[in-house]
RNA sequence: GGGAGCUUAGCUCAGUUGGGAGAGCAACUGCCCUACAAGCAGUGGGUCACAGGUUCGAGCCCUGUAGCUCCCACCA
């Protein structure tokens, strides 16, 4: 092994090696449980980001950890078409070449747009595998390939026969710029500086003006009729009557509705059907004409005279214009007000009405709620269960169609001649009620959603019943980030019960943001994302992988920083050269199983820390607790293991007799190669290039079983003693420190009778440790003689002659500090002991450590006031 | 308007059934002891935002307050 880690000289090897091997597969075996994880594609207009990675990475973790454990684990990956923001790219690309979506054709678009995908659907995997990923790539799946337009049409016939899909003329959201409806959920508000136009309407008769305020005036051409309060009682008299619509001069009328606020503005709202989502129920309600005044671009349309053909914004401006030459303008305001934005292209939407297809949601939404109330699915943090039972609750009907050519397209036909509207699984070419063969299919596709709420069954062959989809669905749990809990994960509950009649997942596993160092979002715009790859590059994945669990809480939002991936990659270091010790030590050693060695305290002190970390790792990991399991193997590799054991053990590898040699070499391994193993979901490639040089190897780790827990190696009472022993170690080097004694220096140890034979065992291990050259066991303080520190230990009273290093005074007040600590203590323990409370209802656990706590210190103040004495 | 999260050491953050405040980085002191200076040993540093409450016992549970962040809804 090389004398440093250097990840990227195996990591790419070691990937390699798992996929001729055939890790990552998935097969069905009836012998085993199965555990499924469905992974998030990613659109393949993407690079990776640090969002992927942390995502991944989680995913990786649970999957190898359950494979490990013995389940038929199934991690399925694919890629995303991304209908809108992969047709926005292309397009934008064809622009550079001075080229249109019109300009090439349907036709030509979309074999443009494949190619596009053939080109970088690639990429993103080859970026998923550098972070080790142990995904099956033979069940590889693109969104719109074959099975998922099958599932796709099955889904949708099977809706609209349920008259659960329907298409209609309803308000949408218009995206101008990718001249495309948007779902609700795509449209992203920010508050912006407005204007508030307030605008006379005269009634007609002439003579009374009715004030209304608008900050959109350019719609004003759509305007059909205007809104008061029924109970407003200053406008009770028009309420039937006509106003003159400004510019246009036509009569509108005056209708009376509760949308009308008294108290807002001046209580009068003109009413644009066409134009908002209120003002639209306005209308439906008193029957009031539809007027577009705009054209899909967001230019003006005929509708709006001689404005026809301006931007809609240049339009508003003239309005303005023209208004207030007429004397109509009666002022403007700043106003302050919500606007919503397309989250691909971030344009200005505009709520419009359009024939769109709809899903209807209330009938869906019901059992998707009580799934989740019922625990069928379970949310990690729970809290978010919250912020999506708040949107099921409040879902409208889901706009499916997208004025796009990249994607699934709608599985619709219509008839020339009989007017039928057909959807249907197949393509057809005649019209099963007339036999016509004038029909035409709708030119729309679908919202990309559409088919990722499928993915947990379509991947795996919906509609038909195959046998992946008995075995593997449901899945197990789901990683994904909060962000896309309503376009993803409510989809796929509504959509499993509804076409599986089961939900798709248990455990919905919930991770934040990766931010950058200031805690910004990383954005392109701001210039601020890191690269995995390059991160990977520089100081390997795993450590990259690390860095994006440890010290993260399910859920939180997570800052990168450099200084914490170098962290990580000095732990794997770490893990790396322990490792390099243990392997050049085991050269020509006997390995053998532990119940053949004659095990020493510190031994048994290991392998009990070892049971402890593999029962709290199991469990954390259980609970998704993925930080936390780092934090343990962290603290056990680097404290337990390194700091310690391999510490104490040194000097038996240097022992003459080779039975202990060997003993201490085959306890090193057995930990080693443990610890490896509980560490390899985490860091997958640092863990399985040692296991490989390891003496007991057998292929790849990544096949070997997950350590469990074994209660008779748990040796509790030999680690609690062998503790005891660590406290002195401690001790002396700390008395070195402060007296400002260099740590080689050799000291002779005085040591009390009380706890002779575990220390005259342990003697070795103390004076290597402590850096020791002697101990001798006395029963008064003056044998240690004059000058010497003076440390009360709980299992026994230490002595270190210092000689003229040692200051009496100093002494004196450092004996007097320990004494308070000590008395403190003792004031604590007993008060806890005096309480009634305490005693009646605490456990009778923590009553009886009590009392231990408080004989010990009791013993310890009396001994250190011996010592005080005796100065 | 509704809801959520955060506030813990100088910095970044853990702390999940309530039972003596932790890590990494930074700081300070001393060490090249043949696995590792990407290292070792030791030290200092916190009224756990604030105010109440429940409890024998609260960083953790409840109520309220403040600051920061986010989501949803409304915005003529």
């Amino acid at each position: 092994m090389e004398k440093t880690y250097n990840p990227a000289s195996f990591e790419d090897r070691l990937y390699r090696d798992w996929e001729e091997r055939g890790c990552f597969k998935a097969v069905r075996d009836d012998d085993k449980i199965p555990f499924t994880v469905m992974m998030p594609p990613p659109n393949i207009t993407g690079q990776l980001h640090m969002g992927h990675a942390m995502d991944e990475t989680m995913q990786d973790v649970v999957v190898r950890f359950k494979r490990m454990q013995g389940y038929c684990a199934l991690w399925l990956p694919g890629t995303d078409h991304a209908a809108i923001a992969t047709e926005v790219k292309i397009v934008e690309q064809m622009k550079k070449e001075g080229l249109s979506k019109e300009s090439l054709g349907r036709e030509g678009f979309l074999k443009r747009a494949w190619e596009w995908k053939d080109k970088y659907a690639g990429r993103i995997v080859e970026q998923l595998k550098k972070l080790g990923s142990s995904c099956d790539w033979s069940r590889l799946t693109f969104t719109m390939d074959e099975k998922c337009s099958r599932a796709v049409r099955e889904v949708f016939v099977n809706l609209f026969n349920k008259k659960l899909i329907y298409r209609g003329n309803r308000i949408i959201n218009w995206c101008p710029a990718c001249k495309t409806a948007l779902s609700d959920a795509e449209v992203e508000y920010s508050e912006e500086n407005g204007h508030f136009w307030h605008i006379k309407y005269e009634a007609e008769g002439g003579g009374v003006f009715l004030e209304i305020a608008t900050t959109r005036p350019e719609t004003m051409f759509g305007d059909t009729a205007v809104a008061v309060n029924p109970g407003d009682k200053r406008y009770a008299h028009l309420i039937g009557k006509n106003v003159v619509l400004p510019i246009v001069g036509k009569l509108i009328p005056v209708v009376a509705d509760e949308h009308a606020d008294p108290e807002f503005g001046t209580g009068v709202v003109k009413i644009t059907p066409a134009h908002d989502p209120n003002d639209f129920e306005v209308g439906l309600r008193h029957n009031l004409p539809v007027v577009r005044v705009m054209n899909d671009d967001g230019t003006m349309n005929a509708n709006a005279g001689k404005y026809e053909g301006l931007d809609r914004y240049e339009c508003r401006k003239r309005v303005v214009e023209e208004l207030k030459s007429a004397g109509l303008l009666v002022n403007v305001k700043p106003q302050v007000h919500s606007v919503g934005h397309c989250y691909r292209c971030h344009s200005t939407v505009e709520p419009l009405v359009s024939k769109q297809w709809f899903v209807k949601m209330d009938k869906l939404a019901r059992p998707a709620i009580d799934a989740v109330t019922y625990k069928k699915i379970s949310f990690v943090p729970e809290r978010f269960a919250k912020i999506y039972y708040n949107w099921m609750e409040n879902v409208k009907d889901w706009c499916i169609s997208r004025q796009l050519w990249w994607g699934h397209r709608i599985p619709v036909w219509y008839c020339g001649d009989c007017g039928s509207t057909i959807a249907s699984k197949v393509d057809i070419t005649v019209c099963p009620r007339c036999g016509s063969g004038n029909i035409a299919q709708d030119e729309d596709v679908l919202d990309t959603w559409f088919s990722s709420a499928l993915w947990p069954f379509s991947t795996l062959g919906f509609p038909e019943d195959t046998s992946d989809l008995e075995y593997f669905y449901p899945g197990d749990v789901l990683v994904t980030g909060y962000d896309i809990i309503f376009f993803w994960v409510a989809r796929m509950i509504f959509s499993g019960i509804e076409h599986m009649r089961a939900v798709p997942f248990r455990d919905v596993l919930f991770h934040g943001l990766v931010r950058d160092e200031q805690g910004r979002k990383m954005s392109k715009s701001l210039g601020n994302g890191i690269d995995p790859l390059e991160v990977i590059e520089k100081y390997g994945a795993d450590a990259l992988r690390f860095s994006l669990l440890q010290g993260v809480a399910p859920g939180n939002d997570m800052r990168y920083s450099d200084a914490k991936v170098e962290a990580c990659r000095n732990f794997m270091n770490k893990i790396w050269n322990a490792s390099r010790f243990v392997i050049m030590n085991a050269e020509g050693a006997e390995i053998k199983p532990l119940s053949e060695i004659k095990l020493s305290p510190a031994d048994k002190w290991i392998i009990s820390r070892l049971q402890s970390v593999i029962r709290d790792v199991t469990l954390a990991l259980n609970k998704f607790e993925l930080g936390i399991a780092c934090q343990i193997l962290y603290d056990f590799m680097w404290s337990d293991f390194c700091d310690w054991y391999i510490e104490l053990v040194k000097p038996v590898l240097r022992s003459e007799d080779a039975a202990k040699r060997n003993g201490a070499v085959s306890v090193l391994i057995f930990v080693l190669e443990n610890a490896l193993k509980l560490l390899h979901p985490i860091a997958p490639f640092v863990t399985d290039e040692i296991y490989r040089n390891l003496p007991t190897a057998d292929g790849t780790i990544m096949t070997k079983e997950f350590p469990r827990y074994n209660a008779k190696l748990a040796y509790k009472k030999d680690a609690q003693a062998f503790a005891g022993i660590m406290d002195i170690i401690k001790a002396v080097r700390a008395v070195k420190t402060e007296v400002d004694c260099p740590p080689s220096k050799k000291v002779h140890l005085y040591i009390t009778t009380d706890s002779k034979r575990l220390i005259t065992v342990n003697e070795d291990s103390i004076l290597k440790l402590a850096g020791a050259k002697e101990i001798t066991f006395i029963t008064s303080a003056a044998e240690a003689g004059e000058n010497a520190v003076t440390k009360v230990l709980p299992i026994c009273t230490l002595y270190i002659p210092m000689g003229e290093l040692v200051d009496l005074e100093k002494e004196k007040a450092r004996l007097t500090a320990e004494l308070e600590n000590v008395t403190a203590e003792i004031a604590r323990a007993d008060g806890k002991l005096q309480n009634q409370g305490f005693l009646s209802k605490a456990p009778k656990k923590l009553v009886d450590a009590e009392h231990a706590k408080l004989e010990k210190f009791i013993a310890m103040r009396e001994k250190i006031l011996k010592q005080l004495k005796s100065l």
